[in-house]
DNA sequence: AATGAATGAGGGTTCATTCAT
DNA sequence: TATGAATGAACCCTCATTCAT
């Protein structure tokens, strides 16, 4: 990152105006001519920063996600306990998202359809912050804050689908103003996540014991419980 | 529906061409002519069914919304309990979902990147199941078996947006076997949300703290549990 | 060939317009919009029917060859002795290149350079006569017209090489008027290779078995060799 | 030539790797681009050397046709008898072309389609040893080596015209090793040419001594035969 | 003398769409 | 209704050339 100061460099110009235009008006609606006339270059020059037009595309998320995790590798160790770290990161994730609506729409609705995306260093930056948040997760079974037979590539997609899903609505809306802002959903989206998830040792059941008289029926209860439960297991 | 066994006609040649093509090439890189000859008509026969080619982009997901709508429709309202229809909704959504991927490739990666398309007969088609929903999960709130403070939109939100970036990510991994299908992480994706929004004064642990004084009053509880559980294994 | 008042179809509009063109200007520096200007049509017009400029090139030698092949083959079978055959051939192929000079511009100096244009059909269409012509130095070989020891491909080379070279001469000079036509130095080229290589038992040299007398017998044998040369010049 | 222990200059490294890359690609196809990066210089730089890529193809061939037309020079001279000295002309020409298949690669395929080509100091530095060449064809006419009639033209054409057919087929094949190299083929050549364009009264003359009385006359024929028949010695 | 950086100018190719038949 | 044939309108990309340093 170093000096933010530093006047903006052609490369910059040029990502900078690809970005604002191809979340405009869609990357194949978006033409060079018009790029190198919002970032004040010839079309050629945007050919020697970047050889194809799909580059300078690929280009973009790349920078933003590997300079986005830099920065919250620079937090995320120093918070402590797997809720708080899985808390950072979706809220780095949010912020980024609605901080930079030309990049979340950028990745999500141009990036995901293009095939050829998923094998560009572009991708493997932006799935570094959802590996990170798959091995909270895994490090929250392991340590019996979640329950052990929680699926962790579950509860990540539920996060990022989430996530994902209100931005991508945000956007095909045209970004309206929302009154509660989607960071402020993160909130509640967490909560009930970890509710489903969380280890029952804290569930009110184990209060169970102390006034039953008959413990045959309970011991039906229960195993009519279980028996939901590990039709659960089944499908992890 | 109505006759399967109907020779295709013309138009629905075009848009079962259509469908496999957009999905495979995307939208942009699929050309009129390749549509034509998988159809097995000239190219000038398209414009007279389609206007566009975007009209037939359309098109496709407008038929099959509308036909999957229809069919969900003769069986959701004979389904009681919120939680047993907002299942049988999510099952719907993701059977069509996983049955025709090309559909899915097509409403997950190529329509929501489309500004017109929300403004489309077939948007409001796509919109009608999920409007279901939400009115689902208003019910479960305003009956008491939610939170009373539950977000619906966070809800639905939470349950779409897995699913489809269960979906999404299946897309652009090139689709590959999985042995727990997505509709085998339904289950555990709506027990998680179900149990971090369920009013807790059902939760089985605060009414336990009752003094039992027969099995009569466990067994109607077990068998309200079981009502619930069971409609769930109808739909698996 | 067929019926040659036909009026011209497209194709052959647009091959006779890219004929003169490239010939005119070099492959290189001819432009598709050129051509379609020229013959009348669209530039989409040209890619309808052919798929590439550079098909377009090939495409108009393998016409033209395969048409004079074609027509060449009607007579030179019923011509007698490989020296006719040959002077035929040789003929056909001068006259060729001298009523048509935008295709021996073409064939001469564009596509000779050109990597790829051996590997066409138009190349092989071309190599046509001059196989034809091979064979016929061979069977003059065989038949004892020429010595045995002969090099039929360095023969064909001379021939071939020396009206190449001229035409390539022409042309570099921007075809001026020639006095004796290139068709005219036919006949001193053919009448040299064959005075190189033809079986001597025929050689003037049976003459000189008489016993000569004095000088002036030599000298008229001397005139009458060149008489004898002159009278082949009704060939031409 | 001078000193050709000298390190290259950095014009001569240009020229080194534009011949190559010129003869490989041809003109059209190469990129000063290329050539900055073979020669080890910055585009610029060729551009302080040669006003344009066009002058540098053609500063080319203008260097390397004085460096051998120089160095011809020297040896030509002291040769006797036209045919001898065409003989030595032609050895120069074909080993030159061999030598250095650039460079005939350069000359046969790339220059002579280039209409600004015959108007450039190049094109008169290759054309001095064709001019040295009909003079002597010129001379041997004059002094009676050749038929009176014979065409100059002609002669000249047919020699350059079959050594560039053989080079330029040679190109096109892709330079294949050939078991008679091109050199070989220039006795055969040369012999059929001068067997055919030689003064008749030295013809057949190997029969010509059976039944004649005055040996004198023989003896001045046989001797102006052994002039022409030992120059050719010498260059073999 | 040497060059890094920038670009003007242009060309081949594509394709959705039209329309006479 | 169906289509073969035609095209207008763009757009990506290339590259010889320039010029400030």
């Amino acid at each position: 990152m170093m000096d933010k100061n530093r006047p903006k460099t052609r490369k910059d110009r040029i990502m900078d105006a690809a970005l604002r235009i191809f979340a405009e008006k869609g990357f194949q609606n978006s033409t060079i001519t018009e790029i190198s006339k919002a970032a004040g270059v010839s079309e050629a020059t945007i050919y020697e920063y970047f050889g194809t037009k799909e580059d300078l595309l690929f280009a973009i998320p790349e920078k933003i996600s590997n300079d986005t995790f830099e920065e919250s590798s620079k937090v995320i160790p120093y918070i402590k306990g797997v809720e708080g770290k899985i808390r950072a990161i979706l809220l780095f994730y949010v912020q980024l998202y609605q901080s930079n609506p030309n990049y979340s729409a950028l990745v999500l609705l141009q990036l995901m359809s293009n095939k050829r995306f998923r094998h560009t260093p572009a991708h493997a930056a932006i799935r570094k912050s959802s590996h990170a948040l798959l091995d909270c997760i895994r490090d929250g079974i392991a340590d019996g804050t979640f329950k052990k037979d929680s699926n962790p590539y579950l509860i990540r997609s539920m996060f990022m689908g989430t996530v994902e899903h209100l931005f991508i609505h945000w956007h095909m809306q045209g970004m309206p103003k929302r009154k509660p802002g989607i960071v402020d959903i993160l909130d509640p989206l967490i909560e009930i996540v970890f509710d489903g998830i969380r280890a029952r040792k804290e569930d009110s059941g184990t209060t169970l014991y102390l006034k039953l008289e008959d413990a045959g029926v309970l011991e039906q209860m229960i195993k009519k419980k279980d028996g939901g439960t590990s039709s659960k297991d089944k499908t992890k």
